[in-house]
DNA sequence: AAGCGGCCCAACCGCCGTGTT
DNA sequence: GAACACGGCGGTTGGGCCGCT
């Protein structure tokens, strides 16, 4: 859809059955940052009889909540900040608002897009497309730099953020129904314990395992582990909801649960 | 220099839950 | 209890920007 097509098309932006659609300008922010500073947050739908801004409800409360908000952090996403994500979503899947929650001054809006940009397209890479496989790589090695500075940053947080998963897990297990979490949680903890000292691997080859480089491999190990890498991307975006999808197998839960510290 | 492809992100849409009348 | 309004949430879209060829 394009602004410029639209009916009803009206310069910057469009007006349809009387509410403007579209890129909200200067002036429209400034009138919403007035209502809330006068009415509060709420009672979007009487922006438009109050103020006079040609807004539905939603579009103020969406324009409020995810851009003009004072509290919002703007900017990328601290390596911290992207690891919290991780492990939220292995947590709670898509519900980006209650990770956002976890997170101040960052919208679900901004999650939501992170998580689809970073980690969906990695699904698509497969091994057995090549010229697919090769623009990935050259994307990725635009990455490749900021990833080594995360790496090592990553490498100091990764004892921290084991033992906060640990935490979680015993928080899942006291938050839901046992006859439905236990299982999950067992077997989860299990294979935490067992799979995260990958036996004859040094710590930094445990690290190093779960960063694919700019080829699908996994850094520090050969090629034939490709497959795995594409399983861990796989594992992190297919992962369901632990709560909705007891049937996730436990390589996928494993998988997700290791993105935390990529 | 131009074209292409991918990333980023603002904004919209549809659905659903909750509160109010 | 039904109908309606409103707000919240997750999914999706589309345009601008940027790097690569």
């Amino acid at each position: 859809m394009s602004w410029a097509v639209m009916p009803g098309h009206f310069g910057w932006g469009s007006i349809e059955e009387g509410w403007r659609k579209g890129p909200w300008t200067a002036e429209e922010d400034k009138l919403l940052i007035e209502y809330v500073r006068v009415h509060g947050e709420g009672r979007w739908n009487s922006v438009a009889k109050l103020i006079g801004l040609k807004r539905n409800g939603k579009s103020c409360r969406l324009r409020w909540v995810n851009y003009l908000r004072p509290d919002l952090k703007r900017g990328q996403l601290t390596p911290h900040e992207e690891s919290i994500i991780l492990e939220l979503h292995a947590r709670w899947g898509n519900r980006w608002s209650t990770i956002a929650r976890s997170l101040p001054g960052r919208t679900d809006n901004e999650i939501k897009n992170y998580w689809r940009t970073r980690f969906k397209k990695k699904t698509k890479l497969s091994p057995d497309n090549n010229s697919d496989h090769k623009s990935k790589a050259r994307l990725m090695k635009r990455q490749q730099f900021q990833q080594q500075q995360q790496q090592q940053q990553q490498l100091l947080l990764n004892q921290f953020d084991m033992k906060r998963i640990m935490s979680l897990l015993d928080e899942a297990e006291h938050e839901l129904s046992p006859e439905a979490e236990l299982p999950y949680v067992q077997q989860l903890r299990q294979e935490m314990t067992t799979s995260v000292s990958y036996p004859n691997t040094t710590e930094q080859q445990q690290a190093a395992l779960f960063y694919p480089t700019i080829d699908g491999n996994v850094s520090g190990s050969g090629s034939d582990t490709s497959n795995e890498v594409n399983v861990l991307w796989d594992g992190l975006w297919n992962l369901d909801d632990i709560n909705g999808n007891l049937g996730a197998t436990s390589k996928v839960c494993w998988h997700s649960l290791a993105g935390a510290f990529c």
